[in-house]
DNA sequence: TCTCACTGATTGGTCAGACCAATTTGGTCT
DNA sequence: AGACCAAATTGGTCTGACCAATCAGTGAGA
């Protein structure tokens, strides 16, 4: 029952036009590290002639590029820069494609969705009205652990957006933006279980319309902290992925 | 001693090119609400005779605010985008420009910040050496009150990238870059306590050099929340900034 | 042998103009 | 009003050209 890894993976993006076409490839061969940080990107007449395409379809895509924070453009040549200092915006395309640190990955993003998500929670219960507050008590109430169809994990990131409705903290919603494009459609279907998310959300929802801001965000620190338990015990499974180099 | 709100405000970004040069003028035209989102953008001909310049440079200036999330481009038109649906990209422009939010939106950095430093703080200690424990205490130890030149933030921002490095997370370090860009150099100078700031620190240095996690994290809390209750007192002085609309 | 200034080739930046396909728009007819 | 159609507009693609900054190899001089 296990063949859950990396069997749905979206591959979300399809480019909407030659020049996302060219910059999908060449950040796909960036990210799989055919070229190493530091090295030149071809130029663009290289590219030109590589794709069958022009300077101007190139040197948009090479924008892109840069505006993920993949490469540098100066006049007299491009260069490569370390994924690490790249935009959230790699992190799909890191999912879809680096097999290896596919779980290990996950389970870093889980780390960070955690706490964002009892931030918000707190954020949102410190001025939420009688009215927000039975919002979110909806949202976890579409919990059904009967049927296979309600994800846990597609309520938690309404939650998280409902919360962020509430609180209206623009930081916190752009950098949701990003963790939500990046992550939808691209998680496996985890084998969780569902007596104990239903406790998780009975959890939750008492924390929500009792206004208890602290139960609320323990609560959901201690949930994903078991869901990150979980995933890290898959991973040993599999012990092509430590925490190692990247 | 208060003339601190909005002196500095470096606006930091300088047009590498002519693309640039146009993309960030409509960016910010954009972001001071010249354009209502769901509002068509001119067409790239007349955007062309407006700066004088020709497609080319204009189609990569309208690919640099499609991929800040800013406009949608399809054939036919390209819209505008609420800016709640844009990328962490957008904030620092935000800073630069909207003074009414500004306070208001260095609120909400605080306390998402603070959350993520927080965070980083427990998964570094969660697995650091003895030696790297040793490399953040060195980091705090660099603050000394005496001199103003030493200033916390900065303190900070070195402290967060330090435990980034040891737990090494790459969800994280790529939302840690994209505040640090977008914030570094347009805050302004705090008048801070440098007493409490002092207190702050050993408390810090001490979590560390123990290893413990939770002390650490919540004496970041604590000083963060601090740090917000002044601001938002300094921004009620001023009426215009509320937690409204935006 | 090493250093450094020069130079020619390469590279990104800018520009003009053209055609296509899809969308949008405005008017017409029902 | 509503459905439909045709023309204008728009983004997408492509070609070819010139400039200025950079890079890399060469050669002269120390």
């Amino acid at each position: 029952m296990n063949q859950s890894l990396h069997d749905i993976a979206s591959k979300a993006d399809s480019p909407k036009n030659r020049a996302e076409e060219i910059a999908f490839i060449l950040r796909d061969e960036i990210l799989i590290g055919q070229y190493r940080a530091g090295e030149r990107l071809p130029s663009e007449r290289d590219l030109v002639a590589r794709f069958n395409s022009n300077r101007g379809a190139v040197r948009e895509a090479t924008k892109i590029l840069s505006e993920l924070g993949l490469v540098s453009i100066q006049p007299g040549g491009a260069r490569i820069v370390a994924v690490e200092q790249a935009t959230l915006a790699v992190l799909g395309p890191l999912l879809d494609m680096r097999e290896e640190v596919r779980p290990q990955l996950i389970i870093e993003f889980v780390e960070v969705f955690s706490a964002l998500v009892a931030l918000s929670a707190r954020l949102a219960m410190s001025q939420a009205t009688e009215q927000e507050r039975h919002t979110l008590a909806a949202i976890l109430d579409r919990f059904d652990p009967e049927t296979e169809s309600t994800d846990i994990r597609s309520i938690m990131a309404e939650f998280m957006q409902a919360s962020i409705d509430i609180h209206n903290n623009l930081v916190l919603r752009l950098i949701g933006n990003g963790l939500r494009s990046q992550i939808m459609g691209r998680l496996d279907q985890t084998t969780s279980d569902r007596a104990s998310d239903r406790a998780f959300i009975d959890a939750m929802r008492e924390g929500v319309l009792s206004s208890n801001a602290d139960l609320l965000a323990t609560t959901v620190i201690r949930h994903f902290d078991e869901a990150r338990k979980r995933l890290i015990e898959q991973a040993e499974i599999n012990p092509s992925s430590l925490r190692s180099k990247r």
